[in-house]
DNA sequence: ATTTAATTGTTGACATGTCATTTAATTACA
DNA sequence: TGTAATTAAATGACATGTCAACAATTAAAT
């Protein structure tokens, strides 16, 4: 539409005003659009009976294996603090998809696995994840879901970019 | 051995794999990034003794005017369901930032206006933001950042890209 | 070796988000 | 007119996220 316009407008202002406005107005498609995402996503995995947060653990136990990984591991895999893990672990734990067991070396870590009840529900989301993803994806070719991976990594790394990017 | 049918089945799962790791790996991207952004963010607004919900309620009051705006006006123009918002202007309207008032003309209506002490804040709040914003950004160009719009637009309205894009 | 510090995980208190239901007021319609 | 449907907002119940404080265990220090 009049993107180019606006960019062009921008270029010609150069001040700091229209740049403050993209910059709000990214940050604002970023949560809004996050948000949504989250919000399809749970209406995929909610008619398993779990939430976003309980099947991203699942997977991350799915892909620790038998062996399990310790409770504030799995926190740390996820984009979360430590109290809230707990409780997730303890739905969980409830529902039967995840075991506990004290570690025997080190008596303060708890060891968290996988149950094959566990296993079958994610499992069984595999595909419908995928197609979701699929459908949520489907305005942006592979290419444009590339570049926004990488817009999306230097915005949580931005000093990273200083290598790749100093030809400007 | 059949090579073309091999042929094909590699065919097929280089253009499926690695295109679903993608998106998967540009869904989570989005869920973190976004929220890495409400974390820093947040912040910013807590020593105000507000947070970015109230805060955004704020702004929106504060861009209403005068004459304020219904309740689920506000809500819609959040990413937010109803019962949350009833409870936000609450904690709002105790700390004296807001004010509400049933409609006269229909009185299911409660008009949400924002008080002097609110607009002081939020004012105050004008330039730490751009400043944080700012920061936030500082890893992309305007350009990119114009880019990161686009691309997150096109994920929240799929359909009115295929007009801009027929040419793939 | 005994005290001190750090690590791991849990709990309590509270803010927010969501669903289902409810109340009050308004509109539709028969 | 009078009853049903709709709308605006609030409430209750519950899941999650965050902070502060805590207990248990292990590591470090002197």
């Amino acid at each position: 539409m009049e993107r180019p316009a606006i960019r062009r407008l921008q270029q010609e202002i150069q001040q700091t005003k229209p740049f403050v406005n993209s910059q709000h107005a990214a940050g604002l498609s970023l949560l809004r659009t996050a948000d949504q995402a989250r919000r399809e996503f749970d209406s995929l995995v909610s008619p398993m009976g779990i939430s976003v947060e309980q099947y991203n653990v699942l997977r991350i136990l799915r892909g620790a294996g038998e062996k399990g990984l310790p409770t504030l591991e799995i926190a740390a895999r996820l984009l979360e603090q430590n109290p809230g893990i707990t409780r997730l672990l303890d739905k969980l734990e409830a529902k039967g998809l995840v075991c506990r067991a004290r570690c025997a070396t080190d008596r303060r870590q708890v060891f968290c696995t996988i149950t094959a009840d566990g296993a079958a529900i994610v499992n069984s989301l595999d595909e419908p994840a995928r197609r979701q993803n699929q459908q949520f994806f489907r305005g942006l070719s592979a290419a444009e879901v590339d570049t926004l991976i990488d817009l999306l990594d230097r915005l949580r790394y931005p000093e990273t970019k200083a290598e790749n990017e100093r030809e400007i």
